[in-house]
DNA sequence: CCAGATTGTAACTTATTTGTTACAACTAAT
DNA sequence: ATTAGTTGTAACAAATAAGTTACAATCTGG
């Protein structure tokens, strides 16, 4: 997970705290951390685990879904510009093109691996 | 995130990489840490962090929910079961995770851009 | 069956993360 | 504008997690 869906995470998890009423002591106080690390975690300078944020979302009343899906948005939109070349760095295309190539090659591979089904995406 | 519930997830892990046809070693490699510590998060001996645990999820082709959420549904097997990566080599994971999360994308990306056409891969 | 590959796990060392302390910036209320 | 309350952040020590090594168990193809 890059640095920059982290400081995302942290924006959702300052603006859930708030939205329900806690200080960054008592949210502290409630996991068995320090004040400080509630602040790291919501400023995205320290990267927060799992079993805090799954206590963090029971605290303040939220699906753990909400705060793991961040960045999703972000993916598809990334997906979607593949769509159009004009906007895409040069880096960019070569992993688009490796990709297509791999997908180019799918059925051969699967045809390799197992039997003659046809896949849905 | 209880202890039992770690042990639920490496299951999980564990699961999802057989599926996927990878050892421990090739993970590992992809993701820059041992082989031993593949094997510790399966067994549920050590903690995996969130942001090894997307990767994992994106090299597997599963969304990162599925091994969050106790008791969802599977989504997705047939794009995993797609790249089962037994004949590839360690330096095309990059690409395959790459493909997968193209490939798990495309379902929106389709509203995004076009109608309500299938494809078939 | 045999040899090689894969996996689980313990013990130890190293590296990373977290807690602590301290201080500055910002806010809201009086 | 001053006080109390909250928050952001740096620096370092303490605690924890990860890497390393080693070995046994299990699986697998020849």
């Amino acid at each position: 997970m890059s640095e920059k869906l982290y400081k995302e995470l942290g924006k959702k998890l300052k603006i859930a705290r708030e939205n329900a009423g806690f200080t960054q002591s008592q949210v502290a106080k409630f996991l068995g951390i320090t004040r400080e690390q509630v602040s790291y975690f919501e400023t995205g300078a320290r990267e927060i685990d799992l079993s805090t944020l799954s206590q963090m979302a029971d605290l303040f009343g939220y699906d753990l879904a909400y705060f793991i899906d961040v960045g999703k948005d972000v993916k598809d939109t990334e997906v979607a510009l593949a769509f159009r070349a004009k906007d895409l760095k040069d880096e960019d295309l070569e992993v688009i093109a490796k990709a297509k190539r791999f997908l180019l090659n799918l059925d051969s591979l699967r045809k390799l691996v197992k039997g003659e089904e046809t896949y849905n995406v």
